[in-house]
RNA sequence: GUGGGUGUAGCUCAGUUGGUUAGAGCGCCAGGUUGUGGCCCUGGAGGCCGUGGGUUCGAGUCCCACUACUCACCCCA
């Protein structure tokens, strides 16, 4: 039996890796203009993380966690998500006593979820991510939003939507609650199974039901937006200023609510239509309870996750030209041994240059040594052998015209000029 | 956890109403004059036909189970 990929994982080999590499570059580029630093935290904490910060009773905590004891019987988990161990670290490492507000990235993180593997969603994804902390002004709900966005550009990213929503906060959200609760209490009768079950645990869940005599329902439901306490409400208005003032386009949609605990007040995602039915490519929002209910002071937060693979695949269906590496400058053929001895020394000589170099280490015939030359779309090529190493000359060939020139071969930085 | 689709070579796929040593193209390796790529020609390696049962004289082909991949629900990035 070969042994495989564990299920929802993927390889991400040498001919795709340029890609990510693109990506993360591009990335890094941007944010450094936000003022904003990388973090790197265990891709593994204790199970106890998560359970306080992304919350006992939403589904990722429930039941798709990679969690197991260690040989110490301590409860580890595997990350499910960015924004709990980033905050865990800002406590423990002092930087709360630091400057506020503090800006943060991650890239590329390891992100598990023990899930039904489709398409845009695996069992190990990678997400880049920013947090901020200490920041209350929407100023920084706006920020952030418009940081994912700008780089969503600058990936030549288009055809996203931008949808958002505030869900109040632990004063008003309750009262929000309770009229739905209230709403729907009346209407049972049309509701399918499963929302009859989401009633009273969390209701906010029916909003977003496919279900057809459901989602009638939903469309006639409160909105939360109307149940918003006078700081939420005017917190809102105040991000939908920033919006306006930088000319961001959004759609407010009372449907994302985000099954983390965490949020409050701003939430939003970014949307694509075009790959399939997880079409969310970045999500988040606030966390202003978060740093609190994790032992930290108390102080408020917001940030985003963004799904690299997802990420990817809107790119490659908005056909985006990815500029694939410099392939190899310098090929040495050899024939004979005091040929590749001489052979070695030139490409050490060439890389210590920064010129790419690579020569002949299979033992292959000169013609196979072209053909893998050319395959591996090699710039140019040289041959060494007695005649060469005598007359101190070669010819250096570039492969695309055929074209050759005679070269010095003791002097291999003056080769490629 | 639930449902649909699909599992034949590294990849894309053929394989007739079940019938003898399982095929093609591409890719890989090697040759086609002794030191030269792309085109062409020749040869080679590489498959317990996803796994395990069953029906049958005989199963890649029919039946069942399992498993993996895939899409979707749920949930999320």
């Amino acid at each position: 039996m070969k042994i495989k990929a564990p299920r929802g994982t993927k390889d991400l080999c040498p001919d795709k890796s340029y890609r990510w590499q693109y990506v993360e570059n591009k990335i890094r580029s941007v944010i450094h203009a936000y003022n904003y630093g990388e973090v790197r935290t265990p891709i593994f904490e204790y199970t106890e993380l998560f359970q306080r910060g992304i919350g006992d009773t939403t589904d990722v905590v429930q039941k798709e966690m990679y969690t197991f004891l260690d040989k110490g019987e301590r409860s580890i988990t595997l990350r499910p998500e960015g924004t709990a161990g980033v905050v865990r670290c800002f406590i423990e490492s002092g930087l709360v006593a630091g400057p506020q507000p503090t800006k943060m990235y991650y890239l590329s993180a390891p992100i598990f979820r023990y899930e039904n593997p489709q398409a845009g969603r695996l069992r190990q994804h990678h997400q880049f991510g920013v947090e901020v902390f200490g920041a209350k002004d929407a100023a920084a709900d706006a920020e952030v939003i418009e940081l994912a966005l700008h780089i969503l550009h600058s990936l030549g990213v288009n055809n996203l939507s931008l949808h958002i929503n505030s869900i109040g906060c632990p004063h008003c959200r309750p009262r929000y609650n309770q009229a739905l609760k209230d709403y729907y209490a009346q209407r049972k009768g049309a509701l399918c199974k499963t929302c009859l079950e989401r009633l009273e645990r969390n209701p906010l869940r029916l909003l977003d039901c496919k279900e057809e005599s459901c989602s009638r329902l939903a469309r006639e439901a409160p909105v939360i937006t109307d149940y918003l306490c006078e700081e939420c409400a005017g917190h809102f208005a105040a991000l939908k200023k920033y919006f306006s003032a930088v000319g961001i386009s959004y759609t407010v949609d009372p449907k994302i609510v985000r099954g983390l605990d965490y949020y409050t007040k701003t939430v939003f995602e970014i949307i694509s239509e075009d790959i399939g039915a997880q079409g969310t490519v970045c999500g988040g929002g606030r966390y202003d309870g978060l740093i609190e209910q994790i032992g930290g002071p108390s102080m408020p937060g917001v940030g985003f996750g963004m799904g690299i693979e997802r990420l990817l695949m809107v790119m490659e269906g908005a056909g985006v030209q990815i500029p694939r590496p410099e392939p190899l400058q310098v090929f040495l053929c050899t024939i004979g041994q005091p040929a590749k001895l001489l052979a070695f020394c030139a490409v050490c000589a060439l890389r210590a240059a920064g010129v790419s170099a690579d020569m002949d280490q299979a033992g292959r015939s000169i013609k196979a040594q072209f053909k893998y030359a050319d395959k591996i779309g090699a710039r140019f090529v040289l041959t060494i052998g007695g005649d060469e190493i005598e007359a101190d000359k070669a010819k250096l060939r570039e492969m695309a015209t055929g074209v050759e020139k005679e070269v010095t071969l003791s002097k291999p930085l003056e080769w490629i000029k």
